[in-house]
RNA sequence: CGGGGCGUGGCUCAGUUCGGUAGAGCGCUGCGUUCGGGACGCAGAGGUCCCCGGUUCAAAUCCGGGCGCCCCGACCA
C-alpha cells in the first residue's frame, strides 16, 4: 500500500514516532480488543527469526520444547504467596464455560510456573530425572492498565524456560547461564547490547529468590527490560510437592529456574535501530535481507529486467541470502524504495535497463557510516560475491553503533540524588552509583528522580573504580544502575 | 484509576462558535500514459458524522447520559 507521508521525527516526539513506525512499517496493528494487538506478517517474520535464533541456543544448552495448557486452576496460582501477590491485579479469569458457571475459576496463564510445577512433580522421582530442562513457546495474558504496541500488551507471545535441578548451586548456575544466552542472542542476532545484572528485591519476579535481567537502552535513553532469568529456589517446589530422592536416598525439594523473553524484543529492536525513515532490521533477523526493485520503461525491458532479477535472486538464494523481488507494477520505484526503507530491509538492489547493459547493479544500504555512500554501482559479479559479507558487516556495524550509543549515554561516578535527577531531566541514560542496599534509599530515589533501580550490574559492566558512597548517603555496599524505564 | 486530547468515507482532518443538500487531501477501483527517490490524465466507488435519549419543522452541530481511542502519571515481560 502506498504511504507517502514522512514519519514524525524521533527528536520531536519519540513516542509518536514509535507508534507510527510500528503501524506504518506494518509490524503490527491495533486489535478490536483494548490493549491487544495483531502482529502482521513483517513483524511476525522478525519474531519467527528471533524464535529460530533463541530456539537454537536453547537446544544447544540442552533444552527441549513442550507445551502446557493455557488455562490454569485459580488455586494453583494462589499457592505460592508472593507469586499471587505479584500477579493478582493483572489476571484474566474464565468463570463461565459450556453455558455454566465453573466450580473453580480458570486463570488464563500470566506465566506457567504453577501448572508446570504441578506436572514436574508427577514426572520427577529421583535425582536421575534431573536436571529437567524444558522450554515452551506460548502466549500469555496480563491485564495491563496502560498498553503500548509490542512493549506492553494484554496478550503477548514469549518463551518461558522452566528447569529443575538437584542442587541450589546448579540451579543458580543455570539461571546465570540463561541470562548469558539472552545476552548472546541480543548481541549476535539483534545487534542490541544489553546491560545485565541482578534485580533488587523490589524489582524481582513475584515468587523468585533472585531475578537477573537484561536491560537495554533505547534511543530516548529510557531503559527497557528485555529479558529475565529467575532463580526460584525451592519456593514453587515446596508448594507443589516437587521432590526427588537424592543419591544418598534422602527426599529433597527440587531447585527451580525460569526465564523468558517476549515479543517485546520486537519493540526493543525498533527503538534500538530505527531512524526517522523507519525501522532498521539487522540482517540476521530480517525476513527479507535483500529486496530487488526492478525498473523498466517498456515491455521488452520489463521482460529482460525480470529475468535478470530472478537470476540474481536464485544466485543469492544459493548463498543463503533471503531475497525478495518487488514486482508490483502499480507502484513507482521511488515508492517502493520508501516502503522497504520504512520496513528496514538491510540492502536494496536497483536493477534497470542501464544496469543490464553495464552488467552492474545499484546497491543501496539501509544505513551507513557518515564517510560512505549509501548508494553504490557494482559489477554484478562483485555484488553477488560480496553481498553475504556486506550483510555481516551491516550486522556488525549496527551492534557497534548501538554499543557506542549505550556508552555515550552511560554516566559513571555519580554520587548524589541531585546529580542523578539532573541527568534524568536532561534526557536520561544509564547512571552508575553506589548503593547501601537499603530499600528506603531506592524508594527515595524513585520518588525524587522517577528513575528506578534497573540492576546491580554484572562484573564486566562495573566501573573500574568501585563507588564508595551510597547515593542516599553513607557507605556503598555495591554499584547499581538507575534509569527511567518503560 | 486521576489529568489532557480526540471520535465525521480506508487514512489525516475541515465543517460544530451562530442548527438548514455531508466536504477536502491522500488512499482505493477502471482505462490510458508512465516508471533510475514518494508519477499524471480522465472516469468512478465509498459515510448508521462513536452510541442512546432529548430539544426542534429540521441536529455532525444544541442539551443529558453512555462508550471507545490516543497521550501524560500510579502497577508491569
Amino acid at each position: 500500500m502506498a504511504d507517502n507521508k514522512k514519519l514524525t521525527p524521533r527528536d520531536e516526539d519519540f513516542s509518536a514516532w514509535y507508534n507510527e513506525v510500528v503501524l506504518r512499517a506494518e509490524l503490527a496493528d491495533y486489535s478490536p480488543v483494548r490493549g491487544s494487538m495483531v502482529i502482521r506478517p513483517w513483524g511476525y517474520g522478525i519474531w519467527e527469526n528471533m524464535q529460530r535464533g533463541l530456539d537454537g541456543l536453547f537446544k544447544d544448552t540442552g533444552h527441549e520444547n513442550a507445551y502446557f495448557p493455557l488455562l490454569i486452576p485459580m488455586s494453583f496460582i494462589e499457592r505460592e504467596k508472593a507469586h499471587i501477590e505479584g500477579f493478582k491485579p493483572e489476571l484474566a479469569v474464565v468463570t463461565h464455560a459450556g453455558g455454566k458457571e465453573l466450580e473453580e475459576p480458570l486463570v488464563i496463564r500470566p506465566t506457567s510456573e504453577t501448572i508446570i510445577m504441578e506436572m514436574y512433580a508427577k514426572w520427577i522421582q529421583s535425582y536421575r530425572d534431573l536436571p529437567l530442562l524444558i522450554n515452551q513457546w506460548a502466549n500469555v495474558v496480563r491485564w495491563e492498565m496502560r498498553t503500548k504496541l509490542f512493549l506492553r500488551t494484554s496478550e503477548f507471545l514469549w518463551q518461558e524456560g522452566h528447569t529443575v535441578h538437584a542442587t541450589s548451586e546448579e540451579a543458580e548456575e543455570h539461571t546465570r547461564r540463561m541470562l548469558g544466552v539472552y545476552r548472546t542472542f541480543m548481541e549476535d542476532w539483534m545487534a542490541m547490547p544489553p546491560l545485565t545484572g541482578l534485580k533488587s528485591e523490589s524489582e524481582k519476579f513475584a515468587g523468585a529468590v533472585q531475578s537477573y535481567a537484561c536491560e537495554a537502552l533505547m534511543q530516548d535513553n529510557k531503559a527497557l527490560q528485555v529479558g529475565t532469568s529467575h532463580f526460584l529456589g525451592q519456593n514453587f517446589s515446596r508448594q507443589f510437592s516437587l521432590t526427588f530422592q537424592t543419591e544418598e536416598g534422602k527426599e529433597e525439594y527440587g531447585w527451580n529456574t525460569s526465564w523468558g523473553v517476549s515479543t517485546r524484543l520486537v519493540g526493543a529492536l525498533v527503538m534500538t535501530h530505527g531512524d526517522d525513515n523507519g525501522v532498521v532490521v539487522p540482517p540476521r533477523l530480517a525476513p527479507t535481507q535483500v529486496v530487488i526493485v526492478p525498473i523498466w520503461r517498456n515491455d521488452d525491458q520489463a521482460e529482460a529486467v525480470r529475468s535478470k532479477a530472478a537470476a540474481l535472486k536464485a544466485r543469492l538464494g544459493e548463498q543463503g541470502v533471503r531475497v525478495r523481488i518487488d514486482e508490483r507494477d502499480y507502484l513507482s520505484p521511488g515508492n517502493k524504495f520508501y516502503e522497504w526503507e520504512r520496513k528496514g530491509v538491510p540492502i536494496r538492489l536497483e536493477l534497470g535497463p542501464k544496469d543490464l547493459e553495464n552488467e552492474q547493479v545499484v546497491l543501496v544500504k539501509r544505513v551507513c557510516g557518515e564517510d560512505e555512500d549509501r548508494k553504490e554501482f557494482l559489477p554484478e559479479a562483485q555484488a553477488l560475491a560480496e553481498i553475504p559479507d556486506r550483510l555481516e558487516a551491516f550486522q556488525a556495524s549496527l551492534l557497534e553503533a548501538a554499543t557506542a550509543r549505550r556508552e555515550a549515554n552511560s554516566y559513571r561516578g555519580v554520587e548524589d540524588i541531585g546529580q542523578l535527577k539532573e541527568i534524568m531531566e536532561s534526557g536520561g541514560g544509564f547512571v552508575y552509583t553506589g548503593w547501601s542496599g537499603d530499600p528506603e534509599v531506592e524508594e527515595r530515589v524513585k520518588e525524587e528522580t522517577k528513575a528506578t533501580l534497573r540492576c546491580i550490574p554484572d562484573e564486566e559492566f562495573r566501573s573500574s573504580d568501585a563507588p564508595t558512597k551510597c547515593i542516599g548517603g553513607g557507605e556503598a555496599k555495591m554499584e547499581v544502575v538507575w534509569d527511567r524505564a518503560y
